[in-house]
This record gives structure tokens, sequence and C-alpha cells, in this order.
DNA sequence: TTCGCATATGAGACTCAGTCTCAGTTGTGA
DNA sequence: TCACAACTGAGACTGAGTCTCATATGCGAA
């Protein structure tokens, strides 16, 4: 069996070889936002050989492909998450890790009056929401 | 004299040596956003003696009184911008560096639907905004 | 199926931001 | 002016990410 993301990777044009297999089929397993480094030590664990470099480049092209989008987490460390290839935003949760997706709801009135107000011309931009899931919420009352 | 910087950074309660005045110094005289390193290279090229760590320690110190903001560019690098206290966003000129700040402009409203559409409860976020500012669009035409 | 070559690979050296430690120094309140 | 808590610089250390290079491999063409 070939799983979705595997399948999303061929389809982007990106050449499927045995690391780059492994380390997607990591990927895939993983709930929530990983780091590079998470990869290194679950493709040790699991006794795949895949050197780190590889992990890296592996990591940019599916970036470039928007297959994972790259979060900067509160604390100024960097996560990836796989993700679907439209625009859309993060919410983090502080306390499990993991992380949902919302599309724009409306960000674009505040970038275009933050446009007027300062008279840029805004090409891009990116909104990260931090808090806690339904279940850490429950969990903590 | 006293740059109104310095006057915000006793007012903050944090201790003035020699040291963090030349570094605030530094600060002051900066237009748009810095890195740790370009201080250490400022303080260098004005023969103002100050080791890296001074530099690191101060810089945390005003993230934490609000006087200094971190901002991740979108190539994934630090950098920090003097900035009022309120809650507020950066636009940052992709092309000469310079930043603008805007208060929420309605963004409480996208947080908000946010929650509602993914159950979580929202406690931070971070809005960058990234294009060209006035000048730069009127050069380029 | 096989072959050739463009592309990918792993090891490990390297860079750079940021942290930590520690002995010596300095600001400040009493 | 004094004592001590807080700060300092040097430099070792850490960890993320990059680079190089000799070797290996996927895949399109034949």
């Amino acid at each position: 069996m070939r799983s979705a993301f595997l399948r999303s990777i061929d389809q982007a044009g990106i050449r499927l070889t045995g690391p780059r297999r492994a380390v997607a089929g990591l990927i895939a397993k993983r709930d929530g936002h990983f780091t590079a480094a998470d990869l290194v030590v679950d493709a040790r664990r699991r006794r795949v050989e895949v050197g780190r470099a590889t992990v890296f480049r592996l990591l940019d092209l599916l970036v470039a492909e928007r297959l994972v989008e790259r979060v900067d987490l509160p604390d100024g460390s960097h996560a990836y998450v796989p993700c679907e290839a439209s625009h859309h935003h993060h919410l983090v949760c502080t306390s499990c890790g993991v992380i949902a997706e919302v599309d724009d709801c409306g960000i674009d009135a505040v970038t275009t009056e933050a446009a007027r107000r300062t008279g840029f011309k805004i090409d891009a931009h990116r909104l990260e929401l931090f808090g806690r899931c339904g279940d850490c919420k429950r969990k903590r009352g």
C-alpha cells in the first residue's frame, strides 16, 4: 500500500528514492508538528538509515512544493507540518503540539487596511495562532 | 543628552550599565530591523567593546520588557525591531528592510472565527506582513 | 531488459546563532 | 564608602542548517 502522502510527492514531480520513501513514511506517521531533528531521531530509532542532510534536503523540497509548511513556534524554533497546498493558517496547540488549519477567515480585510494606513504594497503575510485545542482545554477544565 | 530609548530602558527597571548604554545607543541609531549579529558588527566598527553574550542578554531583556520585538523574517531568520509596548503587528519591507507598525486592524474577528471553527482557545497570535514600502514601490515603478 | 546520465546520497567538516560558565567588575542602596 | 547582587567578557559549547565530494541509484530512452 502506498500512502496518500507518498502519492502527493510523486505527483509533485519529486523523484522517489529509497531514503525519500522512508522519510515520507516517518512524516506520514507523525501527528502534529515536527522538527528536522525529530525525523532524524525517528529514523535512527526505527533503524532507517538516512543521512541528516537528506532529511533537510527533502524538507526543503516538500516546502517548495507546499506539501509541508514551515511554522515558527513562539519560542523561535522552526517546525514543519504536512498540509494542504492551498493558502491557509495554522493554529498551534501550545499544550500538546497538535496543529489545526483554517483558511483565510477574513484576513484580507486586515491586510488591505494595514496597506492603506502605511502605504505598503503587501505581497505576503504570515498568521500563526497559538492556544489550546479542544481536548487540552477540556482536560485542564 | 539622553535618548528616549535609553529613558524607556531606565523606566522599565533595567539597570543601566556602560555596555547596556552603548548597545542601546547602537539600537537607537538603527533604522528598520536588525539582528544580534548586526549589533555586534556595529559595536566592533565603532570600537565599542561589548561582548557577544552581553548583546544577546540585553536583547532578551528588551524583548521581555517589550521595548524591542522579535520578528521572524520570511527566510526563517530572526530580527529585532524597537517598538511601542502596546500590541501591534509589523509590516516588513522585503526590499529595504524598513518596518512599519500597525495596531490590530480587525484581527480579533479573524481569531474569533478561527477559534469557532476549530474549537481552540486562542491565547496569542503572530501576524507579520511582507511587501514593499511606499518608497520602494515608487522606485521600482 | 539494460544502459547512461542526471540526480540523489551519506559522511562529516563547516558555519552561525544562541547559550552557558566562571572569574572578575561595577552599579546602587544603605 | 561599602557590600553585595547583578552584570560583564572570553571563550567553550550546542544544535540547526549548509556544503562538499566521492559514490550510488532512479528512470527515461533504446
